[in-house]
DNA sequence: TTTTTGTCTTTTATCCACAATAGACAGTTT
DNA sequence: AAACTGTCTATTGTGGATAAAAGACAAAAA
């Protein structure tokens, strides 16, 4: 096979939800902007409705004609792209058993272990080459430098940084600015979350990198931004295999994201790196904590 | 044409030298690690230089039998790594004509130019996208983000943050450290170019982009070393593309090379933020300079 | 005139094949 | 015993083929 149909099958499934809450489809390319997709891909998923029976499609009309059943879903797993299920086999692979630091990386096993084509294992190694935890010996092996100590220290540094200065600029926005609204959206979540904490701690590894993010982006700053990647994908992670107190720390790290809009808030250059800088230090701990 | 010979291609080239110097050759292991290929390779080597009656080879005896004439060289174009022939036209293509921040790039008329597969362009453009000149919209093109003002900007503002902090361990290392030899070895060398600007001034990128590595370096940092790579890409096609004033330039930045040496030397970091400050400061105006 | 559709072309994502290169192992030489 | 060579296998780098997806353009409809 050559490409996967996963943008159609995924925006297939999007598309379903949509017939619950209309009896006519809009035109071929607002359906094309409402999911994201080239028109190609939504004729062939108006096609495959019509098939199906769920509407009837002649030019611009476009009945439904009746409600989607659970069968007429992909399945999810379909959905996904290749280089999403490579990237959790492959974190899966150098997080659980045996990922010594130094061992070889081998992009064919890799291929035949994942059951693609050693080409998207090879792109998305080089992709993830510049998050630091891989290393290419041309016309050879990669090798495994390892979720280290060090490679922890080392992150921590660039992102505390990074941070500060992005908080530094954060406070020099305009008022007017929809940086504002967003920060305002973002604390009241803190709030509801921190109300019902035991039931929802759960989402504050999301909101999390919601807010983060926000605040590297005010630096206007491409490499900045880009450089929030790694932290997200190296969080996101620890976050699945570091459960231990997830309550408790989610519940502290809330309390200080707070303190740091308040400071945010503020305006105060002074107050905010200091409440910037106390909560990267506890989200260093509870980084370092979680290896070995 | 599967894989490219251009290591065989190089390595034979590089080994021809050896011959000038010795009656016979070593053995296999140990001519793989002058050359840094696999024996493989070195067995193709020598079968090749039997071939054309440079030596006598028979099992461990490689007795060399006349001196290398030019023609026995592999034409240097044909020593280069495909994906450095496909930066250099790359980046010829970006930096010369018509190159509007915005523009599409299209993999399969990039590879067709070049002369190459899409395979290989595509894993530059990958690799190359982390140097924030480019973007990718999956399942479309790419998008030129152009060699712009404000491009310059951002990747200034992180060179400062990072070189600062470099500068500031250096200072720290301790006197037995090697960067310390290395460093006297540098500055040897700016005042050997200094008393013969005229001649050498052109020698000065290469030495610009070594003294900044070993300070970046003593960072210990994978990140901030990382981040050079970028600097120097940028720094080598500008300095190709910007010729004016060269001497001058150059002159003035050997200066403060020398300044900000002495200023590392004297241990004291005020003096070292001083230093590396302005030079920090008038690579970024020449940078800024040669932009539109 | 503006938007939509039908049709067609171009480009991307992915697998596969094959030469170049690396690397392993056993037998041979020093 | 240690190092080297002969031989063989495994892996990487690269081009080519093909389905999926994007997108261009003219004709048709609003």
């Amino acid at each position: 096979m050559a490409k996967q149909n996963t943008v159609f099958k995924d925006a297939f499934n999007r598309c379903l939800k949509l017939l619950a809450e209309t009896a006519t489809l809009p035109s071929e390319p607002e359906l094309g902007t409402t999911l994201g997709v080239s028109r190609t891909t939504i004729r062939a998923i108006l096609t495959r409705m019509e098939e199906l029976q769920l509407i009837a499609w002649d030019k611009r009309t476009k009945v439904v004609l009746r409600q989607p059943k659970p069968e007429d879903y992909f399945p999810v797993a379909e959905t996904d792209s290749l280089s999403d299920i490579i990237e959790r086999s492959f974190m899966r692979r150098i997080l659980a058993g045996g990922a010594e630091p130094g061992m070889q990386i081998n992009e064919l096993e890799l291929a035949r272990d994942i059951g693609t084509g050693t080409t998207s294992v090879r792109e998305f190694l080089i992709r993830f080459s510049r998050f630091g935890l891989i290393e290419k010996r041309p016309n050879s092996h990669w090798i495994l430098k390892g979720f280290t100590r060090e490679f922890a220290l080392e992150l921590t540094e660039v992102r505390e940084m990074f941070e500060l200065r992005s908080a530094a600029s954060f406070v020099a926005l305009p008022p007017d600015h929809p940086a504002w609204g967003d920060l305002d959206r973002i604390e009241a979540l803190h709030h509801e979350i921190l109300a019902d904490i035991d039931n929802r701690y759960k989402e504050f590894s999301e909101l999390d990198e919601r807010f983060h993010l926000l605040v590297h982006t005010s630096s206007s700053n491409r490499f900045i931004v880009d450089f929030y990647d790694i932290i997200t994908i190296v969080f996101h992670y620890h976050y699945q295999w570091n459960k231990a107190n997830a309550r408790e720390r989610n519940a502290r790290a809330l309390e200080e994201h707070l303190d740091y809009i308040a400071a945010l808030r503020s305006g105060d250059p002074a107050r905010v790196e200091i409440a910037c800088r106390a909560h990267l230090k506890s989200a260093r701990e509870t980084l370092l904590q979680s290896i070995q």
